[in-house]
DNA sequence: TTAAGTATGCTTTTT
DNA sequence: GCATACTTAA
């Protein structure tokens, strides 16, 4: 491999500078993925360092696994025993590893924002918590914060003056440690926390980690937290050995603790630090990149950078004004029905400040046949059917989890109200026993509550035997059985029942896929607790799929680190970009420009940015006003649309939905041919209330029968 | 105890 | 406008 071809300048100083500290400051679509790669294979193929001494840190699992890919396929090494992962996976593996350091045991539960919430209404209820004076969304974040500040409840008030608020905060921050300790459990915060504490207290168990990895490569470091920092100085400090890949252009995660002073401290943070700009951009023609930069030279106290790049473009990015959200998405998809002439729906996205934007795209793109992608919004294992399968397998690989039972003890139901519940849990309490075995001794008694627990009791019993015998695949199909989740989602009148049982197929799916990539990984084959894991720690982003051919859909956060030929940017709007949360204050509105910058620099082909001049918000057509950061662009580097009105495709666009509206009340008959984007033609069968919400039973080719909305169907010409 | 009906509050962004 | 939380009737 002729490293110095493949390479440029800039980069080939990346990789060649394997010992010391070293600081890269990648600009957008420089080639840091591709350095990073070319670093590892340097170290294993030229100095000849064995994969496991070299950690690297990503910022999705997505990112881990393409470098793997990667490494795998072009450099022909095995990445088998490379640690690359995300900080929370890197930390969850070391943490069951090293349990017995930890009042935990290595099959720990971890809780994600909807776990914690549910935990913190009991708390609340316990501790008598006005929740009017004390929001839960608040508090939990000040919490997390604290977390993230490697501040414990029992150094709390070093750290915070004491006072009314704070008292309070601090109960619930206790009670809270205390409940995730009892349920043998971690959030998102404490896989960090725990595991920088852990190195910090016992220097042994940090000598050992600190022997092996020998290098270390952080990515996306500028949006690290003080946890992070922390616990890649304790691993580094001694050995110096470090590199870390970042831009402070592209910060956008403060809001979640992470903070630009650790790129712009790196230098007083580790010795004789070498740094390296990585300033040429193979992603976009000059032309767009001259429009970011003029927007983002507004902001103040930045790495002074000039990103620049070779490729010239014939077309220049647009912005365009249109009427309302809807006739936003109607240009959207007209463009995107032109796009598809010569190109790729899949290359390319629609980006948005907040999920809340993805309908009237949703909608619009379905009655064009447009085929499309949603990452993020409501994560599919955030779904309530989902949700509550996971804490069925939860519960019998940690059964401390006393949250997960609770969750699932009446569901489906099978007579265990609260009032029973509550009897439960007081006889636990008092037998000093946790919830689960309760459950289990008490479903033979003969007594009245006995026969409550039974059913659920003897579903346990059997399944924690099968969890010793099946393999996972086998495990999850006999979990969705026994449980009675399937049973009871097939006999429901609810239509929305309909898709829970798809998604309930799809994760059962899931856990198959999960089998063969593990045993593709490593050559094993992978337990409960592994496909569990794997659950908690993925994000929408991860899955994201490019074998179907679909336009992406989905938040400006989310784009960070893709790339697409055509990008969208749409509600070009004060409020939403910058959001109406971010407007007070130079640091939270310079946030809001760095998202946009980063939204921009996705594109490789052309940008089409837009507005709307009235916008629906909680069902109220309000007007709008323009971004204000569309008066920092410069003018030379984008064409604007002054009066769209007078174009054809508002006039097309406009009449269409009202058209549509006017007639709804009839709008589906018995008998009426219709269209639909996947099962093709069919014929109404049975129409259920009225519009666009009418549930419709419909027959398509080969005697299918479908319950769907009037919403997904469009009338057949 | 549960299902169905009514009230409310909610929208940043996410590992 | 939707999803969740709470209330009421069976």
């Amino acid at each position: 491999m002729d490293y110095s071809t493949e390479l440029n300048e800039q980069q080939l100083a990346v990789v060649a500078n394997t010992d010391g500290a070293l600081l890269v400051l990648a600009g957008a679509g420089s080639g840091k993925t591709r350095t990073i790669i070319y670093r590892t294979a340097y170290l294993i193929k030229v100095k000849k360092e064995n994969p496991y001494t070299i950690l690297v840190v990503t910022f999705t699992n997505k990112a881990a696994r393409e470098l793997k890919n990667r490494l795998a396929d072009l450099m022909d090494i095995d990445p088998r025993y490379l640690w690359i992962g995300t900080f929370h996976s890197v930390c969850t593996r070391i943490l069951r590893f090293e349990h017995e350091h930890l009042p935990y045991t290595s099959n720990f539960s971890i809780y994600d924002a909807d776990d914690q919430k549910m935990i913190f209404k009991k708390i609340y209820k316990q501790l008598n918590i006005d929740k009017e004076k004390f929001p839960i969304a608040k508090i939990r974040s000040f919490i997390s914060n604290q977390k993230d500040h490697l501040i414990t409840p029992e150094d709390f008030f070093e750290f915070n003056d004491e006072n009314l608020f704070t008292k309070t905060v601090h109960r619930i921050y206790k009670a809270y440690q205390k409940y995730l300790l009892n349920n043998n459990a971690m959030d998102f915060d404490d896989l960090i926390a725990n595991t920088a504490r852990l190195f910090h207290d016992k220097p042994k168990i940090r000598k050992k980690y600190e022997d092996r990895f020998k290098y270390i490569m952080i990515d996306e470091y500028q949006d690290t937290n003080y946890a992070q920092f922390k616990l890649i100085h304790l691993l580094a400090r001694e050995r110096q050995n470090i590199c870390v890949v970042g831009d402070d252009d592209q910060a956008i995660y403060s809001w979640r603790g992470a903070t630009i002073r650790n790129i712009l401290e790196f230098e007083h943070d580790y010795k004789n630090v070498q740094k390296i700009r990585l300033e040429q951009n193979y992603r976009s023609p000059d032309i767009i990149l001259n429009l970011a930069n003029s927007l983002i030279k507004h902001n103040s106290g930045r790495h002074e950078k000039t990103l620049w790049s070779k490729m010239k473009s014939e077309t220049k990015p647009s912005l365009v004004s249109v009427d309302n959200d809807y006739e936003e998405a109607e240009f959207v998809a007209e463009k995107l029905l032109e796009l598809k002439q010569h190109t790729l729906l899949k290359n390319c996205a629609v980006l948005y400040r907040t999920n809340a934007q993805s309908r009237q795209f949703e909608q619009i793109f379905s009655k064009h046949g447009i085929s499309y992608q949603i990452v993020g919004g409501v994560n599919f294992y955030q779904r309530k059917e989902i949700k509550d399968l996971i804490a069925y397998l939860r519960l019998l690989v940690n059964p401390q989890d006393t949250e997960s039972l609770l969750r699932i003890i009446n569901f489906p139901p099978r007579g265990i109200g609260a009032s029973t519940l509550q009897n439960v849990v007081q006889m636990a309490y008092s037998s000093q026993k946790t919830l689960f075995e309760m459950m289990l001794a008490k479903k033979d008694d003969p007594d009245k509550l006995g026969k409550r627990l039974n059913r659920i009791g003897n579903i346990y019993a059997d399944l924690v035997k099968s969890a010793r015998e099946m393999s996972l695949s086998t495990l999850v199909e006999k979990v969705v059985e026994s449980s009675g989740i399937i049973q009871y989602y097939e006999n429901s009148k609810d239509i929305r029942d309909e898709t829970r049982l798809e998604n309930i197929k799809e994760f059962v799916a899931a856990a198959y896929e999960f089998g063969e990539y593990y045993a593709h990984e490593t050559g094993g084959n992978p337990t409960l607790s592994d496909f569990l894991q794997h659950l908690a720690l993925q994000t929408d982003v991860d899955q994201l799929e490019d074998k179907s051919n679909t336009v992406f859909l989905m938040t400006m956060h989310n784009a960070k680190g893709l790339e697409f030929d055509y990008v969208f940017i749409v509600g070009m709007e004060d409020g939403l970009i910058p959001h109406a949360r971010s407007v007070d204050g130079e640091t939270a509105l310079e946030e809001e420009r760095r998202l946009l910058y980063v939204a921009i620099t996705r594109a490789k082909k052309n940008v089409f940015m837009s507005m709307a001049q009235t916008r629906r918000l909680y069902n109220v057509n309000t007007y709008t006003m323009p971004s204000r950061f569309i008066a920092e662009l410069d003018k030379k580097y984008y064409d604007k649309e002054e009066d769209y009105r007078q174009s054809n495709i508002y006039h097309k666009a406009r009449k269409k939905p009202k058209e549509r509206i006017k007639n709804s009340r009839s709008y589906f008959k018995i008998g009426q041919k219709i269209v639909h984007n996947k099962f093709g033609e069919g014929i109404v069968l049975n129409v259920d209330g009225e519009d666009m919400d009418a549930k419709l039973t419909i027959s398509f080719p080969g005697g299918v029968l479908k319950k769907i909305l009037g919403n997904y169907v469009t009338l057949k010409k």
